[in-house]
DNA sequence: CTTAATTTAGTTGCACACAATTAAACATTA
DNA sequence: TAATGTTTAATTGTGTGCAACTAAATTAAG
């Protein structure tokens, strides 16, 4: 006759409080969310400025090197780089020494991005609202996480 | 004539290392991807595996409920409930005494499914290698971080 | 050299996410 | 109570994510 949540099968860890992945899950796309209106003057996805956070410092990467750094697959991004080429932000052309490659590269249009990106970190990480340390040590712990699940 | 990444413009603030957004991306995505081989012997998805985890506490709720406890808005949930009722696994009406909600309910599949969904928990945590301390350490802090910003 | 295996992108199909809009039900207020 | 505003789902359209498959190029084995 206790006043449960009205189960008497509730398994705690069934519960939504006690998993990690929902957090994560749910963080994941407030954090997505919180950069949109930066991005949208950029006409930018999300997954977009990820790209090209690599591509700013890199210039060139094959889409496996993306794909391998983004944990994303050519399912993903092939047509994300598609509507980027369209743009004419990005080239896509085969590596001459490899067919199977395909390279993808800054095209003037979209180097010059970078330059109206610039503030968006400090613009997010005030919207956080967060004790820089606090930032750096969930950053690292996140990251060293990551490294060790892939 | 340093040997930076290659490119002279490079703002550390603009490097994927040091985003906080992509390994909380990243993350989601890899646990998420090591909870699919688990769902799919129950015909889930992981999003249909958070609205049951609040079903199976809860029995009911409105899809505002489900939206404000998931963080997803119904142009994500509808489209969701609709393929579970489809199942019948769970049942949709309108709230006789407001109808302007709708009301999600279990049916005994659906019932049936915590059975053998109360495994998955232990599973997914043997799946990530990490201790006990660590797991609800992060927990704790993302979930607190999570509601600062919600 | 030829066959078989591997690597790399691309394609297809499905299920989210979410912005923007619509429409119905309810609440408020003049 | 009539007009106005608010709340709640549903709908539409775009862009991911990802599993499964295809096809072309390369490599390895015999």
């Amino acid at each position: 006759m206790s006043n449960q949540p009205s189960s008497d099968v509730s398994n705690p860890l069934l519960q939504l409080e006690n998993q990690l992945c929902f957090p994560l899950y749910a963080l994941s796309r407030m954090i997505t969310k919180a950069y949109q209106p930066l991005l949208q003057e950029l006409d930018l996805t999300y997954p977009q400025y990820l790209v090209f956070l690599l591509l700013w410092e890199h210039q060139e990467l094959t889409v496996k090197e993306l794909g391998e750094k983004l944990l994303l697959d050519s399912g993903t991004l092939t047509p994300l780089l598609k509507r980027l080429e369209q743009k004419q932000w990005i080239s896509r052309r085969r590596d001459p020494r490899d067919e199977r490659s395909v390279i993808i590269g800054l095209l003037p249009a979209g180097r010059e991005l970078q330059a109206r990106a610039c503030q968006i970190p400090e613009e997010i990480f005030a919207k956080l609202n967060m004790p820089q340390a606090d930032f750096e040590a969930l950053r690292r712990q996140l990251n060293a996480l990551l490294t060790q699940l892939a």
